[in-house]
DNA sequence: TGGGGTTAT
DNA sequence: ATAACCC
């Protein structure tokens, strides 16, 4: 027994839909044969099944957290462990355990509609994302451990190349443990595994080092999830919902198109949001295969060259975007929501309550924010999603002044904010507003080096020779770039 | 619908 | 600065 580890819990026949879903039987492509395969395994090592770099195929793994917020009060409170828990923020149930799920609890539920659905749930307040963003920064930095290439999706979700660790693992495998290597978890469709096949096998390797990650995930940080591992980012997330909690499931190339045409609307499609689809289905467009088959030009004039493109692949499960490491954070940000503030002293104090969390999280980051902005969200019955802002630099004698603590650093900054907000808000006139949010982001490392020192020539991003493929610090440009 | 995040235009 | 996408 290898390297293969299950930690398969939470059994007990709770199985979502999904999994029944797609335990019925669909048609599996050409499974079996692979023509093109050289024969029979070798002595003298694998060397021939591994075509030196010419294989531009992956293999990503997307890692996914069970009720991520949930998981995590459980570990914060063992004794809700077992009891229907419910992750309150505002009136809305945000997620919910799987005991909860099983009572009819949904996420994005009101909580009346919850309580009455399940009025044995218990609740817990999640409007304070720290714990929850502590934690999932644990568990990305976990991944990094097994490959350094690790892309966040939201708080509880990851993607992982593992085409190089995989090659390694392949090359240490001597050529008799070939027949013997199994995958790890579920395959989906049920296809059948080709041992001469280059591509099963580093599908199935990939899906050992996934059932690694998770057996990590539970005995370090005491935390279940999913994982779906295929051949790009696309297929390995759709394909890690398949069996739902705390399970894994390999897709093989040939069933690929099984997987993405048991989409039942191309709104389930990553990558297509609410407004895409909206514009697709005036075109007439609503399943994956009316997608497939549109006309690519009337495409283009529609949706443009970029999106029409991007999206009409996908429909093929075809997806070339690179794993991206997420590396820190681009921007801290802290917002709240409420149904009504309508002064200006009352939105001066939630400003500086948001200001003050976000002081304490850049401070303990160490970088510097060069960046502040402010968002509202005025109160209206249709356009509910509308939010505007404004942004400015930050003054350099302020982001001097960030790292250490006693200088009072608040008085200016909320400044700042309030004529930000005198900006976007005639504060001589009603206003309703529903949501305040400040941003600090533009983060440096360093103080970034004067034009002619020795140390910008020496910076790598500033320096005009700059190519290095790694990106220790990115400069992201803006037109609101203080100098 | 919350309280976050990202990239593209 | 906004709009789209993701969770």
């Amino acid at each position: 027994e290898p390297l293969g580890v299950e930690p398969e819990e939470e059994a007990g026949g709770d199985e979502e839909e999904d999994t029944a879903q797609a335990m019925e039987r669909a048609e599996a492509g050409e499974a079996g044969g692979s023509p093109g395969a050289p024969g029979p395994e070798e002595p003298g090592g694998l060397a021939w099944l591994v075509p030196e770099g010419s294989s531009s195929s992956r293999v990503i793994v997307h890692v996914d957290l069970d009720c991520f917020y949930a998981q995590v009060e459980m570990i914060s409170n063992p004794e809700l462990k077992g009891k229907p828990l419910g992750v309150q923020q505002k009136y809305l149930v945000v997620t919910c355990n799987y005991e909860a799920r099983k009572l009819g609890v949904k996420k994005l539920m009101n909580v009346r509609d919850a309580k009455e659905k399940c009025p044995q749930l218990v609740l817990v307040n999640g409007e304070d994302l720290t714990r929850y963003r502590e934690m999932s920064y644990k568990v990305t930095e976990l991944l990094e451990e097994f490959s350094p290439v690790v892309e966040r999706l939201g708080f509880d979700e990851n993607f992982v190349d593992l085409t190089e660790m995989v090659e390694r693992r392949l090359q240490q495998l001597q050529s008799d443990e070939l027949s013997a290597l199994t995958v790890s978890g579920h395959v989906y469709n049920n296809q059948y595994i080709n041992l001469h096949d280059i591509v099963h096998i580093r599908l199935l390797v990939g899906s050992q080092i996934a059932a690694e990650m998770r057996e990590a995930m539970y005995n370090q940080l005491g935390l279940t999830g999913c994982a779906g591992v295929a051949s790009n980012k696309l297929l390995a997330k759709l394909v890690s919902g398949v069996f739902k909690p705390n399970q894994q499931t390999v897709l093989l190339p040939e069933t690929s198109q099984v997987l993405i045409q048991n989409l039942s609307h191309v709104r389930e499609m990553p990558g297509i949001g609410y407004k895409t689809a909206k514009r697709l289905e005036a075109l007439g467009i609503s399943s994956v295969h009316d997608l497939q088959t549109f006309s690519p030009k009337i495409l283009e004039k529609e949706l443009g060259i970029s999106v029409a493109q991007r999206i009409q692949k996908l429909s093929f499960g075809e997806d070339n975007s690179p794993v991206t490491p997420s590396g820190p954070p681009q921007s801290f940000s802290e917002e709240d929501s409420f149904k009504k503030c309508s002064s200006e002293v009352e939105a001066k104090n939630k400003i500086e309550e948001l200001l003050a969390s976000l002081l304490n999280r850049v401070c303990q980051d160490g970088r510097k924010p060069h960046t502040i902005r402010l968002v509202i969200r005025r109160y209206s019955s249709e356009n509910h999603c509308s939010r505007e802002s404004r942004q400015c630099p930050i003054p350099s004698h302020l982001i001097q002044k960030l790292g250490t603590g006693n200088c009072d650093v608040m008085t200016p900054m909320v400044d700042i904010l309030m004529k930000l907000f005198r900006n976007m808000v005639n504060v001589k006139m009603p206003f309703h507003l529903t949501l305040l949010s400040v941003c600090l982001c533009n983060l440096k490392t360093l103080n970034t080096p004067k034009k002619g020192t020795i140390d910008y020539y020496l910076t790598p991003s500033l320096s005009t020779t700059s190519r290095s493929g790694k990106r220790s610090f990115k400069m992201k440009d803006s037109h609101t770039e203080d100098f």
